[in-house]
DNA sequence: TAGTGGTCTAGACCACGAT
DNA sequence: TCGTGGTCTAGACCACTAC
């Protein structure tokens, strides 16, 4: 059993704040590892000599942090993280493309992950208001969405959907289930639509129950959304992109001058 | 009083998941506006018909999705939101600086926003083993390390770091509490490093208690974190500045060519 | 002083997972 | 079946705020 130590009862913090800082220290020094399982409630009411609410406080503090996991009718474990991802933002150049390879897939070999994608699905819509805003449609803009989620090592970290005009992607793979060997923008490009540049627009927030469930992360991780909007050399917008990220598994590197 | 609905025992949700449920619509479909204080604890259990600690579960959830704000004897009321920050990667601008401003408060006067600075603390220190490798510095390598929160409209959004070497800050404004007209990278520049370009790494977490206390956020709302380096013409990195803010007060945008 | 939220106790019953 | 966490009750005392 690791070392919990005791409540102090002079201490200014509460008991239950006690205790979770107690657990929390043991997590970032690594005696309760990624996977560990917790004492259960039950230890820890007769180690500390508390109430349950107390303990349950405690763990709640910690799972509202992310650094656990609550399983019903198994125990509390520490979270363990997926692996990293850096995504600089020369990851969409077309040297990778011209190699066959889409960005994701081509990012994955770079960080020596073992990468995935499933719950692919293309269907052709209207665009939403947000959508044909960004891609400059009129009212009853018709657009091919690619939606699908990826994985790195297994572990679900990325949902992402694509739209693009239907005057772009009608004939082509982009309305198939596999794209072909590039990617979207492999596709866009022989459309005669050379890319010029991308926008990107990042926030964070929590995700919702939907989003929870698709990248399996429990209540109390935090996730990045990212929409990327693609231009050809004329600057016509040619794709959008929305992206919802589990954040710990990113970081997102941008280089700009200074002007 | 509004319209609290009432406990569904057919339910499958949990009671305290129900109240939490109607208390969110209302405050979503704008029956209780920012500011306003919903019905104490007291009257909760009372119109529901349940123990306070259920009531009490229902708006630690609202809490942890930072709708709500508690306020010891007063009562809890809804958060009101800062305005949303839209930050563009041209926004360290010369011609910003030039004008005698700083960037945040440059941006500040574009998006309408009455932009404060607060807690400003200034030390000279021996660089991070971090901070020491983005800058390039040696193992004893000194730097002075300015920290200071920003506000917008009264409230905290943002807490932020810089480190710049002793070599280039020392007898500058950089190393008192006022930098001077166009902040830290005017007074870089008259140091003779003209600056060339940037880099940003951003991610996502849940923030610190410490964090939680200077930003005054409650424990379910995630920061962004941002890390910029900046290197001057000659690719000499002379500044490190890290930043923590508010998720939901920030959209970062960057624009990059696609190469 | 009265009303508010913050913390805690000592029980109870339930649902889930492993055995 | 047993141990686990999930939810709930019905009290208690405390600290903060407003009057």
């Amino acid at each position: 059993m690791v070392d919990l130590g005791l409540i102090d009862r002079a201490d200014d913090r509460p008991p239950y704040r006690q205790i979770a800082a107690a657990l929390r220290r043991l997590i970032a020094a690594g005696r309760l590892p990624p996977g560990e399982k917790l004492p259960s409630e039950t230890e820890l009411i007769a180690h500390y000599g508390v109430a349950r609410m107390t303990v349950r406080r405690a763990l709640q503090e910690l799972r509202g942090e992310g650094l656990v996991v609550a399983e019903h009718g198994k125990g509390v474990f520490v979270r363990s993280s997926p692996p990293v991802r850096r995504l600089a933002s020369d990851r969409f150049a077309r040297a990778h493309r011209k190699q066959g390879k889409a960005a994701f897939l081509a990012e994955a070999e770079v960080s020596g992950h073992k990468a995935a994608v499933d719950q692919i699905s293309v269907t052709t819509e209207r665009a939403s208001a947000e959508v044909a805003e960004r891609l400059g449609l009129g009212g009853d803009g018709r657009v091919v969405m690619r939606s699908r989620r990826y994985l790195a090592n297994g572990v679900p970290v990325e949902t992402a959907v694509s739209y693009v005009p239907e005057s772009i992607a009608a004939g082509t793979a982009i309305a198939s289930l596999d794209t072909g060997p590039g990617g979207i923008y492999a596709r866009i490009e022989e459309q005669g639509h050379q890319l010029g540049r991308f926008t990107e627009e990042v926030t964070a927030r929590m995700p919702t129950p939907e989003e929870r469930k698709a990248l399996e992360i429990g209540a109390g991780v935090p996730v990045i959304t990212l929409v990327r909007t693609a231009f050809d050399l004329d600057d016509v917008p040619v794709e959008v992109c929305e992206t919802v990220k589990v954040s710990h598994a990113f970081v997102l590197e941008y280089d700009f001058p200074a002007r």
